[in-house]
DNA sequence: TTGTAAGCGTTATCAT
DNA sequence: ATGATAACGCTTACAA
């Protein structure tokens, strides 16, 4: 298999072929201007002829300013992020706002590697989706840059358009329920707190010494009801890992009588730990997941869950870039949970 | 929030406070040429002030002719291509490659859009995986604009590179392993056949009419065994898919002993629309996967599957489209799947 | 070691 | 409706 390294034709060429000056042969291609119909039609057919398949972007890039590539920054490990369902979901929310928009999306990773690489790509926007690092330098070299910046669910950073989430009043409002079926002991069961990826207690140290925003929300909300409830952190964002965090939690706190979990993912985790520990849900165990992703076929369980509007972050995120980018300005968006009353909470037994 | 349209600062400026030309400081930054070390600094120096975070990359592509971005061709919805853990790996696996080779890595989906939109990103390569709809007219798009072409498990095309797996000749293996158990008939699970995304009884018409080279290579694998069994076509790449295609199947075909399932989730699916039914695994029915995914906790048992290299893939994916762009030739690569006996196949019940 | 000059391929501005 | 000209910001021979 070669590449002949051919020369492409350029605009000059198929400008020349069709006997108009350049300028207008662009004009054909863009349409920005007024081109009678015969002369278009003769640079079309010369490029054509020359093989010629458009203005190279490249060359659009400088001369616009504008490369019409916005990125995405994830997770350090592409199978960890997109282990994570609303993950994807905010990515194809993403997805389906550029792409229209005439964007395409950069596929970045948390990696010192990858902000290096950060230098090297030429985009317009960049939209950070669950990063767990700290994202200073990046931003910071982002911003030097001249590059819109879009952030969902990030502290809050100077000349950056915030997508958030009431991840707080949200797991609040689901702790709520659990106290009001009656429930004083709640364990927790939270989403990663940092690059450590292993199942760990959870300790003020750990939370201080992070700064994965949504997890550390998620806490608050859930101690701003039960102040003392004691926790596991999961190793990531899958089941197996709710199960093994699930395990570790009953076992060292069997006085609970219900668990908020982070995710749906880990909720089912939990609840598979519970019947492997012969206890039934929600009889002998509540389990609150927070996501509302469709987890059918998975379980026979109806989740009581927070519903979040993930696509939608991901499109408000994908617009708020675009409309940077055009030199608008963009406002940031909130968006809200929903509490989804499902089967697996109840009252305690007595 | 706001975004100052504040020009940014420019290689000359930075240059002219540095009092140097502009190639001496462009030098001083790509390290490309020698510059006394009092230069260097004073032009770094001068970048600090001004601001100036490097050399920007739309000129650099435009000058150097690259732009140092791949593009990944997948699947139209990006819940979809992503719910295919072996599409997600693959994609790992490029990634892997493309980072340290200082290459970014531009997201495509198979859309009219996004092909489209191929216009207008400056890829240097592409790389196709997964993709169910016809690739003539978008390779013939990326050959005009001279973008180096590499696809995974896709059928033979012209001046492109193919990372292939042995597809048809693993699932023979697999079969001949049912066969050798003592199974006669055999019911097929398969991956989808294109875009129509529900779940269909196979037909050759289906066969004829599509494109999916991996899914078309499993079937004609199996059926080099058992030329007439019977199958189902899944809606997609789930669990949840594989158990409406296992119910499909097993309704219509009772007389099946065993199932070659196209894909571990698939399989895993199987075995839930067996259990529902009453049957058990392996006694009631074998059921054969393929990738080799893990799929600890999801289920009790050991799936018997064909083990495919799926982040090597990728990985192989990414050198090749970096040695093409380099100007290198690549070569394509030819991966082979292992077949790993678990304990979801036995004998037939007498 | 540093500077000069010539583009890379395109589009925007301004004439004609 | 079309053309000439000048950038866009950078790199790279080549000259000094």
């Amino acid at each position: 298999m070669t590449t002949a390294a051919t020369q492409r034709p350029t605009l000059a060429a198929v400008a020349a072929r069709a006997g108009v000056s350049a300028s207008t042969a662009s004009l054909a291609f863009s349409g920005a201007g007024p081109v009678s119909e015969a002369t278009r039609a003769r640079v079309l057919a010369a490029a054509e002829e020359l093989g010629y398949a458009g203005p190279d972007p490249r060359a659009q890039s400088l001369r616009k300013g504008r490369s019409g590539i916005i990125g995405v920054v994830m997770e350090d490990r592409l199978q960890y992020a997109f282990s994570d369902p609303v993950n994807v979901a905010v990515l194809e929310g993403v997805a389906d706002e550029l792409g229209p928009a005439g964007f395409a999306l950069l596929l970045l990773t948390d990696t010192a590697e990858s902000v290096a690489g950060i230098a090297l790509a030429p985009m317009d926007g960049v939209i950070l989706i669950g990063c767990s690092r700290d994202l200073d330098v990046p931003v910071t070299a982002f911003r030097q840059r001249g590059i819109a910046i879009v952030a969902i669910e990030a502290e809050p950073l100077e000349g950056v358009v915030h997508i958030d989430l009431d991840n707080r009043e949200a797991t609040a409002a689901g702790a709520r329920h659990l106290r009001e079926l009656g429930h004083e002991r709640v364990g927790l069961v939270t989403l990663p707190l940092g690059s450590a990826h292993e199942t760990q207690p959870l300790s003020d140290g750990l939370i201080e010494g992070s700064n994965v925003h949504t997890t550390i929300q998620r806490i608050r909300g859930a101690r701003d009801v039960f102040p003392d409830a004691p926790g596991v952190v999961a190793a990531g964002f899958s089941a197996e890992e709710g199960l093994a965090a699930g395990r570790d939690l009953l076992a060292s706190h069997p006085e609970i009588t219900a668990v908020i979990a982070q995710s749906d993912l880990l909720a089912l985790g939990v609840i598979r730990a519970a019947e492997e520990a012969g206890m039934r849900v929600p009889n002998d165990l509540s389990v609150l997941g927070f996501d509302g992703i469709r987890l059918d076929g998975t379980t026979h369980h109806d989740l009581t869950t927070l519903v979040q509007p993930s696509v939608e972050k991901g499109r408000a995120a994908g617009r708020a870039a675009v409309a940077l980018v055009e030199g608008g300005d963009a406002r940031g968006e909130s968006f809200s949970s929903e509490l989804h009353l499902g089967s697996t909470t109840a009252p305690p037994r007595a």
